[in-house]
DNA sequence: CGGGTAATTGACCCGGGTCAACAGCAGTGG
DNA sequence: CCACTGCTGTTGACCCGGGTCAATTACCCG
């Protein structure tokens, strides 16, 4: 697997809309995210990877990239190319079964920002992405005392629900001052998790965690 | 191929959320919709299918539906068995990459909903939505004379773009006083292709219709 | 200590939601 | 042939969640 890890500084793009797709990235170290620009400068975070996520598993039959992935943090990641990517599939329908599931749970999670946006309230759009971070971050065991790291500002969650920093900086503070998060110095913490779940109308069904042996006494 | 031809009445469901996926749906005629519904009874449409268009490659590896999908007119479809639906690609690699490059369109499409729902204005939105089915239809050569069937109600078009009905309403007569389309006993023309583009700041990118050759003297 | 980025606050405003009535039209049954 | 029913579209009056604009105030890092 002769793969080559690369880095990108935070804030800077790791691939364009527009450019040719070169391979599938995963992403080792770091948050990254993908996002759509308009004409108009306003922008749409569409996805978060958080470390172990792969990125575009196939996009490169396509002709080009029709959004951009970039750094939120500093990011590790390591490029592959699309024939050895597909070679390595060639030997192991476990394989091409495992990114099957996970390209099926992408879509999932894309479909489930669309209802967010469509249909939650800033208060629950808001709560509901804490409630998919926290639920990701932690199958892929990477929280702790119902704490995780969360280096998103208030400008990019403003981006990835559809909201003004203005309004998700007073959100922030009602989902505070009802006890349900904290959230400081990069760190989301779940103080109320039942209540959190509640307010958001979270449903992990779309994140198909039964497979692949998320912890099964899961209670938070 | 053994598929199994079965019928729906509109506004009927052909799969719900919490079902376990039977298969692969493929729409022969008629239009149906992806759509997930909240707790609190609001419902967003997630996606469209109009005739031709492959539901769910590979849903059945999941345990459960995320989302459900329903008949928007009475639809036909062709249900293949997950096995056959393997089988069918284990001899061709062509089949495989047309089977991912649909999927990969798809999951464009789902990141451009949600960048309209989070960054368009009604009217945008609305504009765009109209300029995406358009250009979907006539890829499949549904269309004649600038118009094409659009068999959606303004409840519909509430529920795809995160918006009221009376406001769709209302959205929609302006975009008629503006002459960009007409709409009515379900037939959407466009009557200023340019024009509703620009309103909508349309980028047909994301459908990467350059592939399978659709017709490269496209002027609308 | 200085400079830059991110968070916070206040005052004001507007796009789109809500509620409620009504009109048009197709299908249905007597 | 017409009354009835139900769905879809239309309109008006009013309201509110969230946006806009513009300062400040932390905070981080060299």
């Amino acid at each position: 697997m002769a793969k080559s890890v690369r880095e990108v500084a935070a804030r800077r793009d790791i691939i364009r809309e527009g450019e040719k797709p070169r391979g599938v990235n995963l992403v080792l170290t770091g948050w990254a995210c993908r996002y759509k620009q308009l004409p108009n400068g306003r922008r749409q975070l569409v996805a978060l990877f958080i470390p172990g996520d792969l990125c575009d598993p196939h996009v490169f039959i396509l002709k080009e990239m029709d959004h951009s992935i970039g750094a939120l943090t500093h990011v590790t990641y390591a490029e592959i190319p699309g024939s050895e990517f597909e070679a390595m599939q060639a030997g192991s329908p476990q394989l091409t079964r495992a990114i099957w599931w996970n390209e099926l749970v992408s879509v999932g999670v894309q479909r489930e920002w669309t209802t967010n946006i469509g249909q939650r309230t800033a208060f629950e759009r808001i709560a509901h992405l804490f409630c998919e971070v926290y639920a990701r971050m932690r199958a892929a065991g990477l929280c702790s005392d119902g704490s995780c790291e969360f280096p998103l500002t208030q400008q990019d969650i403003a981006d990835a629900t559809g909201l003004t920093p203005v309004h998700v900086n007073r959100t922030i503070q009602d989902l505070r001052r009802q006890r349900l998060v904290e959230l400081r110095s990069r760190t989301l913490t779940i103080t109320n998790s039942e209540g959190l779940k509640d307010a958001a109308m979270f449903n992990p069904n779309y994140l198909h965690l039964e497979r692949y042996g998320a912890s099964p006494d899961a209670k938070d």
